[in-house]
DNA sequence: GGTAATCTATCTACCAATAGGTAGACACGT
DNA sequence: ACGTGTCTACCTATTGGTAGATAGATTACC
């Protein structure tokens, strides 16, 4: 019997990865105890999500992961059979928390404006955060290399993201906030496409004001009005 | 907007994988015979900038490239000592490359416009080329993940790729022909995050067409006339 | 209530395949 | 005789993954 007495190094509380928002709530909700068990999964999950958005899917394995967490490997396989499994788990939970940050910004009916500015708030938080950028940047890299089911997964969860995207631009636009000439739907692919990319180009440039400065240069594109908190 | 019938020296547009152009070229210029020897660097560095492109850094092994060539795994090692070494060969050579184009747009005299359109022809072909995306976003995701001397030829390259496309777009506004409010390297960083994101998102969606909505979109913000083959 | 069976989650100890990399022999043209 | 480029043959570390033992709960049954 090796030495029981973990010192179940306690989750870092900081990190609000988004698209990834609000599970450090999900996390502490649990429980007080880091360690208090039965949560091997959300930790394994919260550790691969980190890894992964700060280092891309290929380049980690289940013997990071339990190095990280301090458990065994095989431990890991009892939760996540495949690699694949868990990075399935990980887009789907990504996709979840996302869920739970439109619907948040939706019951606490905040106007479009703000929910765009979250967004954007959200995706520079990675780069803070310890150098990450967006799921969607990350694995649209290395899209072609992705085991089938995580290729699936990707796509839908872009899909569900663009059209929320489209959905609070065009509400924007109903509203007059914002201006822009097409479709929402279009309008919503140049934003992330915009922002995904300026994201991977900030982080590799050791500049993350450059992000700011995409960001800034996307509102005044839209017309949006100087952000006064209404 | 793709194969626009020009005349002259038409630039290369197809299999001109950029940030890659002209390397069939080369290849061919070689020789006939595949296994014409001497060559099997080129060889090598062309297929593994193909895989790169395809499936990323950390998704290929030089056993990929032995298989693929033809040849054993050691006299790859010959060539290109360590994976880092064929990391950095490839983003010099994609500099070079990068370079020789705008030489060519350069000598040639094309009109600012051209010469971004040429950038977006480029890029798009990629798409079609076999699922590629441009380096920058390949090896931007996986940027933490990538040996220190690949990051920094990764830098360098971004940096000289955002100083081209500043001077397209500065020239471009002096006579005219764009229109935009900032400094050229804000907007030269705006229409790169945004190419380098829409590749990502439109091989992932398997709808190359939405690139070519964000190029027609970037253009049109730009005020750019509609390309009139000059 | 007490015992047995079951379930859950972890462990140790493996596995075959592959990773990147090295040593040294051999062929070949100069 | 030498340099170049390739080969065979190997190495070590790591990869994702599996088998089976074990400990601690929980449940089933008498």
């Amino acid at each position: 019997m090796p030495s029981e007495a973990k010192p179940a190094s306690a989750l870092p509380a900081s990190s609000a990865a988004v698209l990834g928002v609000a599970e450090d709530e999900l996390v502490a909700a649990l429980g007080g105890g880091p360690s208090d068990a039965a949560e091997t999964r959300e930790r394994i999950l919260h550790l691969a999500k980190d890894i992964l958005l700060r280092r891309s899917f290929h380049s980690f394995s289940y013997q990071d992961l339990a190095d990280g967490i301090g458990i065994r490997k095989a431990s890991i396989h009892y939760h996540f059979p495949s690699k694949e499994d868990l990075g399935v788990a990980l887009i789907e939970r990504i996709g979840a928390a996302m869920q739970r940050f439109a619907v948040e910004l939706s019951e606490s009916q905040r106007p479009p404006e703000e929910r765009l500015a979250a967004f954007f708030r959200v995706m520079r938080g990675l780069l803070d955060e310890g150098d990450k950028i967006c799921v969607f940047g990350v694995l649209g890299a290395e899209f072609n290399a992705l085991p089938p089911r995580m290729q699936t997964a990707y796509a839908q969860l872009l899909e569900s993201q663009q059209k929320w995207l489209a959905r609070v631009l065009e509400r924007g636009r109903e509203r007059g906030v914002f201006a822009f000439a097409g479709p929402p739907d279009a309008e919503a692919l140049i934003v992330s496409s915009t922002v995904q990319g300026a994201l991977q180009i900030a982080r590799a440039s050791r500049q993350p004001q450059r992000f700011d400065a995409v960001v800034a240069a996307i509102e005044s594109r839209l017309g949006v009005r100087p952000a006064a908190a209404s």
